[in-house]
DNA sequence: GCCTAATCGGGAACGATTACCGATTAGGCT
DNA sequence: AGCCTAATCGGTAATCGTTCCCGATTAGGC
């Protein structure tokens, strides 16, 4: 029902548009506009920095794809299929940049409690994990 | 105890250290380096942005300020007396930037849970609440 | 095929932050 | 008190990521 409109990104398709969605689908981890762009260039893509920027926005904005700022302040963005999944957070690996979708229900419920508690309304949070994974662990 | 070395920030005591410290204490919430730059003009200071950029890096790396990146990815700091105070996180007004510094023992119990659940090691992690405060809200 | 509007993409513009480096200044020493 | 040296300052240029602009290109309905 009301969930598919028309086309799967917004208006026309493009081939641009393609390339963008499969370069994040490609690949685990969350990667910056940059990298994608960097990328679909080594692929041998005739593509622009803008158009990255402008596609990986829209996936972003469609729930197509999650959006972290790394501890540096990068933007990186990170391909997520289930588009229903709705809010969930990430364990990231600060060496491969792989990620795992964790749901935590419970740090909601500590984010809203804590909100209530001082009065504040309209709560929302930033809440990102990120590690070593084993195998980065064990390759050192 | 063990806690203060030789003197407060670092080496030689210079106005303009003593301007941005006194620049992010005067005020309860998060301020960007160019909020502060500006203030301290506003005030009459006569200081440069490299020196603010300096100084505030510095009081992070004391302990004597937090630091947070925002939604829109800006860097704001804090000041923060308490350098003992050790871990914790904020609860954020989106509307006046003012601040509550929240323990969360629970949350980082969560943390940690889910990484060894993933195997991951080396953990740590990025967690921020912003919403609106009391004031603010019945403000509208 | 043709036409029109949406999309491209290169480069300029931008805002935040860092780097550079000569000028200034704190403060130990005499 | 005055001097000397090294640390700090601060203006400007450089960097980096991201957005804006706008003429060129292209998808796709007719």
């Amino acid at each position: 029902m009301g969930t598919d409109e028309t086309s799967p990104t917004a208006h026309r398709a493009t081939a641009q548009g393609a390339a963008v969605r499969d370069a994040l689908t490609a690949q685990e981890g969350f990667r910056s506009a940059q990298e994608v762009y960097a990328s679909l260039r080594a692929d041998g893509h005739k593509i622009g920095l803008s158009t990255v920027y402008r596609h990986l926005q829209a996936l972003t904005e469609t729930g197509a794809a999650d959006v972290i700022h790394n501890p540096d302040g990068e933007t990186t963005y990170r391909f997520c299929g289930d588009t229903t999944a709705g809010h969930h957070h990430h364990l990231v690996c600060r060496s491969c940049g792989r990620a795992e979708e964790v749901a935590g229900r419970a740090v909601e419920r500590w984010a809203d409690e804590i909100a209530e508690k001082y009065g504040y309304t309209e709560v929302d949070h930033t809440i990102e994990v990120f590690g070593i994974c084993h195998d980065c662990a064990t390759a050192r």
